[in-house]
RNA sequence: GGGCGAUUAGCUCAGUUGGUUAGAGCGCUACAUUGACACUGUAGAGGUCAGUGGUUCGAAUCCACUAUCGCCCA
């Protein structure tokens, strides 16, 4: 193929735009690498892992949170890709019904139009042209980040399918008897001037007077009875007074009639034991149209509603505080009830309040009619298939919310006062009854005649999104089938925030289990939220929310998702700043770095990428001839993956990061790559170099992509220089390496020895200030044969690594001008003739005789300890003897050194 | 008020069923600059594991209480 990376190594240096570039998103989309196929899990028999794409607003443009998701997802999806499963991510977005209709509206609000202006068909042209235009976005930021999905099946939920879903779904739930119109006080926003769902609510600590106002008694002038409340401008629509039947305090008073102030109205006083009898004075003004609580209390004494704020939050009395906001008529009737002689006093006084979570309002309660959804017998099976464990949360502790929402569950208030979203199929004949049907024409049918009026009002957006797991493959009513269906539901890891567990995971488990029977997913699994380093959550309006994409072009996307990775600790909130980036972006240089001084090896024994090709495809790390060190990183690649796949399938991606940046850093570069220069530099055949070589680029793979789940980007460029490949071959669709059993048994201990006694050298050195240029004078005297024979092998790895002339000696010697110290039994000196200060060898080597000493008296007592022997399991008890025996012999050879020294 | 979580090195966090003289990254200190890498290497300093009590031969780890902080629900 001509496309053929022409280059056998890497370019010098790393430029991460180049290799973004290079396999930006777009490519593989071109060539099909992601799509999914049910064929291949109908007829290939491939086992599919499907995760669904948590909708993003398609307002919005893309946020670290975004960023975490998303790359977790990405993490989650390549690796079962490349374990072997036919993996599908489902992406789209939703038409985030008040958002879009907000931005929408005040985009017109520059010309001067407004939507009523317009009429709704009109408007909601305006809406589709900036979805055209703008809609978009955050789709293209994400492919950014480079994530895998099929986008041939983006679906947005007012998509043809996606919304014949929905009202199919309405209609149903309807002729079931879950959905319903009533009249209830919800949550009414007066600035989007909409119901909201309890969950749209945000409920935020807020200081307000707390207003005790008297109201005069009818029957007995002069007297009153008082009562305190945060709402005084309500007190015009009070329809009774309500104290606790068993309050002693107004037992004599319930029955009589009280004067509402300014109103003049007379109302009763009523027993309720709803009446708090310790809070404020004990007497309870009821105003059923503008509380939940109070209109409860109204019905149950068949009392009148009377209202006095409207739905653009002004007030609507005939009293003198008509078209006033309700916050300042507030004001206003505080004051003039002082005027009056009703006030009685004011107090301060903090207590949570609704807000609307899109216009940051206060919400108001609102008597209207609207449509519900019964939740309680869809939340009974929801909550039964996560208690048994067919659904899991990670971490598991969000179980607890879940479970506590669901039990304490209240109907969903589903219809919306907006024009954006999907408009609610039920038609009122001319008697102003309600038919529900999926057309129109069905809806005549049903009433026998065609002078109908279709309900004015759309359905909540999350009504859309409760679909998802299986609007995304294609259904559209209850026994709607296809292949994919049959091949990707329920779906297998959902990866979202905590913040929409209500909004979204929940309601997804009733939906699929009611639309479906089946539960829609495996696993939950709830990231992280993203803070900055006070611990603030980002927002744009403090300024302490970084632009992923800058982000992304300052340090490389890759660095970003390993970064965000690395730092997200499982179930808890992530403090996140640009500059920890820093931290990927230094681990990508070294991966590029590590990987050109093996590419430079590789160069040096093999004339071309063929030829290197040739030999690499037939290579088997088990085929034998290494050396020590190479055992060594093969047996630690090996157990770093038995690791890796452990984690994964405990959901534990941080430590998987953990785990590759330490191995590739620690292990693979700081030892085993200086191990093979050693190696490369004496004397050996050239086919043994080769076989070295080969073993070099094989873990160099295996570890790219164990990688590659994390950093696509870096990974993909490096791979297509390991054997000639086409721009159409990725390292995503290749094979991910596995724990080796056969590798297991490999007992490499020799090496953390060797590694330990040059950690020794170096240590001295530094210590007594050997200068770097100079080679320093090394004599070890092994402790027993075996190690002997060790060093041995290895004394030109000792050599260079410790930047030494090592010599081993007999028994008898012990060497007087030297620094020295003593390596799991095996002697080591330092020569430092002419370097050394003497008392300062002695102090060194007294402060270690020390330390040792009070471990030797520890140990001494653990083993001394009758309850220990007795009680602790024998191998811990053998542990423990060995260490004893260990460090008694450490402690006798640094005597022995010590008194030379004292000669 | 109810529920959940956190408290380990200057900072951010690991520490899996109790059995290390408690680990990492960043930061800090010292040294090193032509053969992969200063976005680096080597060495070093730095912790009575929030407090109190208990269980145990043995507790950062288990239990109880207290303190501080955060989140969710009323």
């Amino acid at each position: 193929m001509s496309d053929q990376t022409e280059t056998f190594n890497l370019e010098k240096t790393y430029n991460h735009h180049d290799v973004e570039e290079r396999w930006r998103s777009e490519h593989w989309e071109t060539v099909g690498s992601f799509h999914a196929e049910s064929s291949r899990v109908l007829e290939g028999g491939k086992k599919p892992f499907t995760v669904l794409m948590p909708p993003p607003n398609v307002t919005g443009s893309l946020t670290l949170g975004h960023v975490l998701n998303h790359t977790l997802q990405d993490i989650f999806i390549r690796y079962n890709r490349m374990t072997g499963k036919e993996a599908l991510w489902l992406p789209g977005t939703d038409h985030a019904g008040i958002a879009t209709q907000t931005v929408v509206e005040r985009k017109l609000k520059k010309e001067g139009i407004t939507r009523h202006d317009l009429g709704r068909k009109e408007f909601l042209d305006h809406v589709w042209q900036w979805r055209e235009e703008y809609g978009g976005l955050i789709l293209k930021q994400l492919r950014r980040l480079g994530i895998s999905c099929d986008w041939r099946r983006n679906l947005f939920t007012m998509d043809e399918g996606a919304s014949k879903a929905v009202i199919n779904a309405f209609v149903m739930l309807y002729r079931d008897g879950l959905i319903y119109r009533g009249t209830r006080i919800i949550n009414w926003c007066p600035v989007s001037q909409t119901a909201l769902s309890d969950e749209e609510v945000i409920m935020k600590p807020r200081r307000d007077k707390l207003v005790y106002v008297q109201y005069a008694l009818v029957n007995h002038p002069g007297k009153y009875i008082t009562i305190a409340t945060v709402r005084p401008e309500t007190i015009l629509a009070d329809v009774a007074i309500a104290v606790n039947p068993e309050d002693p305090r107004f037992r004599d008073l319930v029955g009589e009639l009280a004067v509402v102030p300014v109103a003049g109205r007379h109302i009763p006083i009523i027993a309720d034991d709803y009446v708090d009898i310790e809070f404020g004075t004990g007497a309870l003004k009821i105003t059923p149209a503008h509380d939940p609580n109070d209109y409860a209390v109204a019905r149950r004494h068949n009392l009148p509603i009377l209202s006095v704020v409207g739905k653009d939050g002004r007030m609507t009395d005939e009293f003198g505080y008509g078209g006033m906001d309700r916050f300042d008529a507030r004001t206003k009737i505080i004051k003039d009830l002082e005027e009056l002689g009703n006030l009685v006093r004011v107090e301060e006084y903090e207590h949570n309040v609704g807000y609307s979570e899109r216009a940051d309002v206060v919400v108001e309660p609102y008597l209207s009619e609207q449509w519900f959804v019964k939740m309680k017998p869809l939340a009974e099976p929801a909550l039964k298939v996560v208690n048994d464990g067919e659904i899991q949360f990670h971490p598991r502790q969000w179980i607890n919310t879940y479970r506590h929402w669901m039990e304490n569950i209240q109907d969903w208030c589903i219809s919306r006062q907006i024009w954006w979203g999907h408009r609610i199929p039920a038609w009122y004949d001319t008697e102003g009854r309600v038919w529900v049907a999926a057309t129109y024409e069905e809806a005549s049918h049903l009433a026998g005649t065609d002078k109908l009026v279709q309900d004015e009002d759309v359905l909540d957006t999350w009504f859309s999104s409760w679909l998802w797991p299986f609007t995304t493959l294609g259904w559209k009513e209850r026994l709607s089938e296809n292949e994919d269906l049959t091949s990707f539901y329920p779906s297998n890891t959902l990866v979202t925030g905590p913040d929409i567990i209500f909004f979204w995971v929940a309601r997804m488990i009733m939906a699929g289990l009611y639309f479906k029977g089946e539960a829609p997913f495996r696993d939950v699994y709830f990231t992280s939220i993203i803070r900055d380093m006070k611990g603030r959550k980002l927002s744009k309006s403090l300024g302490n929310s970084p632009d992923p994409l800058k982000v992304m072009d300052d340090y490389g996307t890759d660095a970003l998702r390993f970064t965000i990775i690395y730092i997200a600790p499982f179930g808890q909130d992530v403090l996140f700043c640009e500059e920890k980036c820093e931290l990927g972006r230094n681990f990508a240089t070294k991966i590029w770095n590590a990987s050109r001084l093996v590419f430079m090896q590789r160069e040096k024994y093999f004339s071309n990428a063929e030829e290197f090709a040739a030999l690499f495809r037939e290579f088997d790390p088990r085929s034998g001839g290494f050396n020590l060190a190479e055992q060594w990183i093969l047996a630690g690649f090996n157990s770093m993956l038995e690791r890796y796949h452990t984690a994964f399938s405990q959901f534990r991606v941080n430590e998987i990061v953990k785990l590759l940046h330490d191995f590739f850093w620690r292990d693979y570069c700081d030892w085993y790559l200086e191990a093979l220069k050693v190696k490369l530099s004496g004397e050996l055949t050239r086919e043994e170099a080769r076989e070295s070589v080969c073993l070099a680029v094989y873990l160099l793979e295996g570890t790219l992509k164990a990688l590659h789940p994390v950093m696509p980007f870096i990974t993909d460029e490096i791979w297509h220089h390991i054997l000639p490949r086409s721009t159409e071959e990725s390292i995503a669709l290749s094979p991910m390496p596995l724990f080796d059993t056969r590798l297991s048994h490999v007992d490499a201990g020799g090496f953390n020895l060797i590694q330990k006694l040059i950690a020794e050298i170096r240590s001295l050195r530094s210590l007594f200030g050997v200068p770097h240029n100079s080679q320093a004078e090394v004599l070890i005297r092994p402790g027993n044969d075996g190690d002997n024979l060790l060093f041995e092998a290895n004394l030109p790895l000792i050599a260079v690594l410790g930047q030494c002339f090592p010599k081993l000696m007999g028994e008898r010697e012990r060497p007087r001008h030297a620094a020295g110290t003593v390596v799991e039994g095996n002697e080591l000196f330092v020569l430092l003739e002419g370097l050394i200060s003497f008392s300062k060898e002695r102090e060194r080597l007294q402060g270690e005789i020390d330390n040792i000493f009070s471990y030797v008296g520890l140990l001494q007592r653990k083993l001394s300890n009758r309850g220990f022997v007795d009680n602790a399991p024998p191998e811990v008890i053998v542990k423990e003897r060995e260490k004893l025996s260990e460090a008694e012999d450490n402690l006798h050879k640094l005597r022995c050194s010590l008194d030379v020294l004292s000669e």
